[in-house]
RNA sequence: GCGCCAGUAGCUCAGUUGGAUAGAGCAGCGGACUUCUAAUCCGCAGGUCGGGGGUUCGACUCCCUCCUGGCGCGCCA
């Protein structure tokens, strides 16, 4: 028999990962087997994963069904060819063969708690992945034009694209925030001619406010800002370029507060305009021009993206000279290539979707792959509030700012909330479940499985009971079925970081944390009913050990799941 | 008309890229506090996974088609 000692030298030879264990061992007897058939080993991925039922084991394998067609076997009868060459392994009991043709592995009592210890070693650092590393990552989102703060409208893109970025960093991408603002065009016009407006009512001239110009009263705000920097000396100042630059300065910092309120940070605010003053976008369209990418037709020039999928090529200067939008914005992605970056990563809303195509084009006709360029669409927000459902695109819900729900509601409902979705289907966010401070709320019964770890560390200390630390020669004790659940979904934390990783999909988290801290809740109110089952209990100081290396796993799982998608822990209710 | 997204329990939504008997929260009903914090837990009830075809050992998942809802289809930004 050997030691868990022993045992657990074997599990860091295969990298400390129970599934890496069975798939050396399914690969042994997928080899034995194809040997007895005279045939080489058929080059598969084995795909390992756990039952819906408990009474099947703890993994599955379909390999059998999956080489049926290779073998021209019935997939039972290769089931058991597998699993006779198979082999032992101290900490699988059982293997068996079921139905259809799924082998199934029946671990060893305790087996799942060396997860323990791993979580113990790596510490914040665990559920984090090798995938992305050595490889930079640019992702754009928010990008919202500085005409005014954020409101409700764009809080599921910042909050989607703040916690993409997380999950990339966790998985070793070198990750850049980057905010690119249209400070050039149309609205910023209007926005400079707004600010000229209030700048000359507040210093009690007569100034005709342009037509739906941004009426907000932080318009007002600014225009005392520019009195207060300047005096009157702008008064008779015609160019409207230095109201407008001084609004979107003003604006950019406003919004930079509101994102930072939220625990978000970008590392670039990329400007537009800087991009017309560099001659970046004449120099883009002139390599366009020069690769052939773009034509001449009724007066505008084309940017053949029909070629790359759109569903008509698009205008990229009109038959009057001025640009298009999306002259730009090739320019702007021609910079972010050329930057070096491995992979670009755009958010944007679905009232956006339609860009999408044309935007892929324009990397394409720069000559690189589509590929490069990978975006997040998101779907619209409704709120519930009052009994009453409003849509949320960016140009309604303009009546209640971010900073305002921020304040009211706290940092970790609104992330919380806006995660709870996938991002592809469409949400509501409920005003008054957000605002309850309940059990009804699952931030709150989330914290508590967190503030409860951190309690029951207290308590124990309070008994004269101190944790001395991971104890890998005890956690064999931790056989109750509540205990062995808690194991399984702590070992599934990593899967679930590079799951998010993989699809870009941070709301598996939060739907991973309501499952942990569910299976916490379960154990700790079974041990109020039953002795054996509380955690702390002063005659057996050997199994309270155990449990607080279980609950010391717990807490830092929680934390470090929390910590994903941007919320603080708390130590206490 | 075309394209994208969605349609799963009364409501809001998950479903690990095709696995075994489809899950959770809320709402409803019935239980558990001399407690390691009941901001919790347990049980019951609730389903034609929008409809119909197809692909295969096997489909909520993939393909086709139809229905419903949202969004988008400019030399607008």
């Amino acid at each position: 028999m050997e030691t868990f000692q022993e045992r657990k030298h074997g599990m860091e030879k295969e990298n400390g990962n129970i599934k890496n264990i069975l798939e050396g061992m399914i690969r042994k007897g997928l080899e034995a087997y194809s040997r007895s058939m005279g045939m080489a080993s058929p080059e598969v991925p084995i795909l390992i994963e756990r039952p819906a039922i408990k009474t099947f084991g703890d993994f599955a394998t379909n390999i059998a069904m999956q080489t049926a067609g290779i073998f021209k076997k019935n997939p039972m009868a290769i089931a058991e060819g597998i699993k006779a060459g198979i082999g032992v392994n101290p900490f699988v009991k059982e293997v068996s063969v079921a139905k259809p043709g799924f082998i199934n592995f029946h671990l060893a009592p305790g087996s799942s708690s060396y997860i323990l210890n791993t979580i113990w070693k790596e510490g914040e650092r665990f559920g984090k992945q090798a995938t992305g590393k050595g490889k930079k990552v640019l992702i754009e989102f928010m990008s919202a034009n500085p005409t005014g703060p954020l409101h409700i409208g764009h809080a599921r893109n910042a909050i989607l694209g703040d916690s993409i970025a997380r999950a990339l960093e966790a998985g070793g991408y070198e990750v850049t925030r980057e905010y690119y603002y249209n400070d050039a065009g149309v609205q910023m016009k209007k926005l400079g001619l707004s600010l000229r407006a209030r700048y000359l009512q507040e210093l009690g001239r007569i100034a005709e406010f342009p037509e739906d110009g941004y009426k907000g009263e932080y318009m007002i705000h600014i225009a005392r800002d520019l009195i207060s920097e300047k005096g009157d000396a702008l008064a008779t100042e015609e160019d409207t370029e230095i109201f407008t630059h001084y609004a979107a300065c003003k604006i950019i910092k406003l919004i930079d507060e509101d994102l930072k309120c939220l625990g978000i940070r970008f590392d670039n605010w990329f400007s537009e305009s800087s991009l017309h003053e560099k001659g970046k976008v004449a120099e883009s369209l002139q390599y366009l021009k020069d690769k052939d990418m773009l034509y001449e037709k009724e007066g505008a020039w084309w940017l053949r993206t029909q070629a790359f999928g759109d569903e008509k090529d698009r205008v990229v200067i009109k038959s009057d000279g001025e640009k298009t939008y999306l002259a730009p914005d090739i320019a702007y992605h021609k910079d972010k290539l050329e930057r070096g970056y491995d992979l670009l990563i755009n958010v944007l809303g679905g009232d956006h979707h339609g860009y999408v195509p044309r935007l892929k084009a324009g990397v394409q006709a720069l000559g690189y792959d589509a590929r490069k360029l990978q975006c997040i669409v998101f779907q619209m927000v409704s709120l519930l509030k009052d009994g009453e459902t409003i849509k949320l695109s960016t140009r309604s819900g303009r009546f209640i700012t971010l900073r305002e729900v921020v304040e009211e509601l706290g940092v970790a409902v609104v992330r919380f909330f806006f995660l709870m979705r996938s991002s592809d289907s469409q949400m509501t966010f409920d005003w008054q479940l957000a605002k309850d401070h309940s059990m009804n709320n699952p931030v709150y019964y989330i914290q508590y499985a967190h503030a409860r770890c951190c309690s029951l560390f207290k308590k124990a200390e309070e008994m004269g009971i101190k944790w001395q630390g991971m104890n890998e020669n005890i956690l064999s004790l931790l056989t109750l079925e509540e205990e062995e659940n808690i194991l399984k979904i702590l070992e599934k934390y990593p899967e679930t970081v590079q799951l998010c990783i993989q699809t870009l999909e941070p709301h598996h988290i939060t739907t991973y944390l309501r499952e942990l801290a569910g299976s916490f809740h379960n154990f700790f109110t079974t041990g109020t009913k039953e002795e054996t089952k509380r955690i702390i209990i002063p005659q057996e100081p050997v199994l309270t050990q155990a449990r607080l290396c279980l609950v010391f796993a717990l807490k830092r799982v929680l934390g470090n799941a929390l910590h994903l998608i941007g919320i603080e822990p708390l130590e206490q209710m």
